[in-house]
RNA sequence: GCGGUAGUGGUGAAGUGGUUAACACACUGGUUUGUGGAUCCAGCAUGCGAGGGUUCGAUCCCCUUCUACCGCCCCA
């Protein structure tokens, strides 16, 4: 009989080690720039009744259609892994009334964690992968989309994030939307025959889809093509010029992309995607994007409220972050590492780490009853600031070695009253590193 | 869903249809009966992703499968 293999499942990923800190430091750093923007945190299901998902992003949209991991539970209900964030944290809003009047307007929240898509992994794309998301529910001020896409810009470049690309867009309200994808249909369709065979199967399905279309050719007949620009309300025209007013007051850089379009169907008005400049990322240049909607919390049950929100992808963030070598993270080292000799001293030993512990001090021992010489290589391998060496003579008499890693001094310490002497102890041996 | 490349110890990586699968790093022990980052010595893959097949014989050839990576679709 073969023992059995078990590898973990396609598309995700263990996270241990050097990574962890990485991803510890992203999410605290989120954290730390919504609190200061007035975001609070809210944590919903990772898994929500089917029909959720497909009535927000669309029922023709591939992240319903092709890549929801769904499933029918032991009641037989539809269930499906979140794809996204932003369907939940409606749905959350709806139902525990946070549009209420008590809550204030608008009502801000972001959410992180990890998102199911069924699909073909590669380069930025997992099936099992992360998001940062915030939604701002119950304005429909300009200004909110301009704070919303400065805290991502923000966010980023605290990170230390370089070659960043705001792309910015407007899809206008409803009715915009509408008048403009019948212009675009009128005018792709005598092309049709011309256009590749994705962007044919995009006209039935997406027809705005066809405008960012990668092929040379597609992009050469769509340069001709009607403007959304020339399609928008007057009230849409203002918003936008509005936002990108708002932006330039702040000093936010970006770029209107007119062929930008998002995936998920519920978006109107402004748009935008953070993206990197990097070529050498180009599977993955999009990390963050997002956009106003309106609709969906109507769509769930709720009153009339507009929304707005993005999503970041936490991976892809790494990457970039990794390709322009700002994750140096150490993991800081020990305080004080206990090499023990004899059996006897093992109890004391680990006393004394335990002690040590409760005074706030990282320490560690060894627990593989290995040599001297071995433990002071693990204690260098840990970053030990100093070590602690215990062997029968110190159980005897109580008192122990301290030695300075640094300079190799040691001195001598009373293992019963560690709480009085180990401030003095650390100070005489770092005082004498500094003459 | 479609197309391409790859898969050897903890890590990086050589290799060949045929007795013991290089080398380096890491790790463990010793040289130093209880003190570190150096030197030297030794140990460390019953195994070459998994399952079949061809063959007297396969890690190396063939098929299937799994996984990773890259491109398309789509997206974070």
């Amino acid at each position: 009989m073969a023992k059995a293999n078990y590898q973990k499942p396609k598309g995700t990923a263990d996270l241990f080690g050097q990574d962890v800190l990485a991803w510890q430091r992203i999410e605290q750093q989120a954290r730390l720039i919504f609190s200061r923007y007035g975001y609070g945190e809210i944590r919903t299901p990772m898994f929500e009744a089917f029909e959720l998902f497909s009535r927000s992003a669309g029922d023709t949209s591939d992240v319903v259609t092709k890549e929801m991991y769904d499933f029918f539970d032991k009641g037989d209900r539809h269930m499906a892994l979140r794809p996204e964030g932003t369907a939940g944290v409606v749905r959350a809003f709806v139902e525990n009334k946070l549009f209420g009047p008590e809550h204030e307007k608008p009502y801000k929240t972001f959410y992180m964690g990890p998102m199911f898509r069924y699909e073909r992994p590669q380069a930025g794309r997992f099936r099992q992968f992360h998001q940062i998301g915030v939604e701002a529910f119950g304005s429909t001020e300009p200004s909110l989309d301009a704070e919303v896409i400065t805290m991502v810009v923000k966010f980023l470049s605290s990170l230390g994030l370089k070659d960043l690309k705001v792309a910015l867009n407007t899809l206008g309200d409803q009715e915009s939307r509408a008048n403009y994808r019948q212009a675009l249909i009128d005018f792709l369709k005598p092309h049709e025959a011309e256009l590749s065979k994705d962007s044919q199967v995009r006209l039935e399905k997406n027809p705005l889809r066809v405008l960012d279309s990668k092929d040379k050719n597609d992009q050469a007949i769509v340069a001709d093509a009607p403007k959304i620009f020339d399609y928008l309300s007057e009230e849409s025209k203002e918003h936008f010029a509005a936002v990108k007013s708002y932006l330039d007051d702040l000093g936010i850089q970006y770029e209107v992309d007119q062929t930008m379009v998002r995936g998920l169907d519920y978006y109107n008005n402004t748009i935008f995607e953070v993206m990197t400049t990097d070529p050498n990322l180009k599977g993955a240049a999009t990390i963050a994007g997002g956009g106003r909607y309106s609709g969906l919390v109507e769509e769930f049950g709720g009153p009339e409220t507009p929304g707005i929100g993005f999503g970041l992808g936490v991976e892809r963030l790494i990457s970039l972050l990794e390709a322009q070598n700002q994750l140096n993270l150490e993991d800081a080292g020990l305080d004080f590492y206990l090499a023990h000799i004899g059996d006897a001293s093992r109890a004391k030993t680990l006393e004394l780490a335990t002690n040590l512990r409760d005074l706030g001090f990282k320490a560690d021992l060894d627990f593989a009853g290995r040599s001297m010489k071995a433990q002071f290589k693990a204690a260098n391998r840990r970053k030990a600031r100093f070590v602690i060496t215990i062997g029968d003579n110190e159980v005897e008499t109580g008192q122990v070695k301290v030695k300075d890693m640094i300079t190799g001094h040691q001195a001598d310490m009373d293992m019963n009253k560690v709480g009085e002497q180990i401030e003095k102890v650390i100070a005489e041996l770092v005082a004498e590193e500094a003459e």
